[in-house]
RNA sequence: GGUCCCUUCGUCUAUCGGUUAGGACGUCAGGUUUUCAACCUGAAAAGAGGGGUUCGAUUCCCCUAGGGACUGCCA
């Protein structure tokens, strides 16, 4: 499960409680494309220790999105509740090292604490963390936290970030096993990144104040702390927290909105990422000019022009047969030859769409059958004369044998 | 409320103390085009505000304002 010493293992560790999220997908890829860079390895872990929370739908969901993204894992897939025995060990560890202690706190108590400390300016204190429990006491329900210093200053190095300061007193002490025995998030998180290997934690900066408590944990071990890359989130065109009211949020609707994966691989790495001016690259380049030192640290927002432009690019480069494949599927068509008649118009068209869908409209033409019915901006121009025209022309038409392009413009 | 993070054109960004503050998307104006798209040329467009440090600040420090994250027996 571990790697050679020197070598970069990366990861990415979604929590199957919905579909995989953009902003998801471009820790993914930036995971991905620093493994790739340093020639380390990229793990996919899946965090569902809160059982009831996380679905089968949703793993589906989220290996759906990293298939279509093109991001696949190195190692084998970790499904961090199954490594709960490893978690508990651990936390009995640190249960005889002193590092963690029984706290038998009713939820009550515990909001009234908290309330107490908020108002005395630290974080919540369990009266636990010095008491032994009573034969009595160890009758009822308790939970296992992690013991911290009391108040020093903490100092995280974020690749990203740079030197973060907290003071332990702002920092409660974390759950490490619930009520029911069951590890937590922190908890497992640790263990499993230090297992697995884990020698750079790029993730979203939502975990910033997570990281903090968790040195703690590795410090308690003894254990390598890894480097830590916070990376901003990504906010909606409006600057706001990205959500349901700006549309599209999983990477399964970019898809079905006719985005090309190499496009949106494109568009996120230079979300939040940059080499010099360049804005259109390739996976190759992507991958020789990623490094966590370009991360830039203010939150970028969603740009659906942006990602159209770099969209009908890519979709101008495609692979033709690729390209009609795409196109079919969306289209519903499976005729050879209708297929036949996308091969030669979708390199007429190609040029003007910004995603297949739009493409998908554009080669309507080819495949429908008339009469048409004219839209507005068509009946407009149909007047006496022009219809005259294209009588005359239409004529004309039948009597030509020469269909060259030359021909034809002549 | 507390802790932490962020702040360059509308948007994504370059700049790692000295630049006419550059590029891309978008916008606008021309060109090309029967039309549209594409393409070409050009234009408008930015250092949140206030203090320092310095010969010199977009860049370093502080304050304010604004935005964000966390503050769960969620992750």
């Amino acid at each position: 499960m571990s790697a050679t010493p020197s070598q970069v293992v990366t990861r990415f560790a979604p929590s199957p409680t919905g579909f995989l999220h953009i902003g998801g997908a471009r820790t993914a890829l930036f995971n991905w494309l620093y493994a790739r860079h340093t020639g380390g390895r990229f793990l996919i872990r899946i965090e569902d220790t809160d059982r009831a929370r996380s679905t089968k739908e949703a793993v589906d969901a989220i290996f759906q999105g990293l298939d279509w993204l093109g991001l696949h894992g190195d190692g084998e897939v970790v499904f961090q509740h199954r490594r709960e025995q490893r978690h508990k060990d651990v936390v009995a560890e640190l249960l005889s090292s002193g590092r963690a202690y029984a706290c038998f706190m009713s939820p009550e108590e515990t909001e009234a604490a908290r309330e107490q400390a908020r108002a005395n300016g630290h974080a919540l204190r369990s009266p636990w963390r010095d008491r032994t429990p009573s034969a009595e006491d160890k009758q009822n329900p308790h939970v296992i936290r992690f013991k911290g210093p009391l108040n020093e200053p903490l100092i995280i190095r974020d690749a990203v970030q740079g030197e973060v300061a907290f003071n332990t007193k702002d920092m409660d002490d974390l759950i490490l096993l619930r009520s029911d025995g069951a590890p937590t998030y922190n908890l497992a998180v640790v263990v499993d990144d230090h297992d697995m290997g884990v020698t750079h934690i790029i993730r979203g900066d939502d975990h910033l104040n997570n990281a903090a408590r968790q040195s703690l944990i590795y410090q308690a071990l003894d254990w390598p702390t890894p480097t830590f890359a916070h990376i901003p989130l990504i906010h909606g065109p409006d600057g706001a927290k990205l959500s349901k009211r700006h549309g599209a949020q999983a990477v399964g609707d970019y898809e079905d909105l006719g985005y090309l994966p190499e496009a949106m691989r494109n568009y996120l790495a230079r979300l939040g990422w940059s080499h010099g001016d360049d804005e259109i690259f390739d996976d190759a380049q992507a991958i020789s000019w990623f490094d966590i030192a370009d991360i830039n640290k203010a939150p970028a927002r969603l740009d659906f022009a942006k990602l159209g432009s770099v969209n009908a690019h890519w979709i101008r480069v495609c692979d033709l047969s690729r390209l009609t494949r795409l196109v079919s599927q969306r289209l519903r068509i499976d005729d050879a030859a209708q297929l036949e008649i996308l091969t030669r118009t979708l390199p007429l068209v190609r040029e003007r769409a910004q995603t297949l869908a739009q493409l998908g409209d554009l080669v309507q033409f080819a495949l429908a059958k008339g009469p048409f019915a004219p839209d507005d901006k068509t009946k407009n121009l149909l007047t006496d004369e022009t219809v005259t025209r294209l009588r005359r022309l239409h004529e004309n038409v039948l009597l030509w044998t020469d269909w060259s392009v030359g021909a034809v413009d002549a």
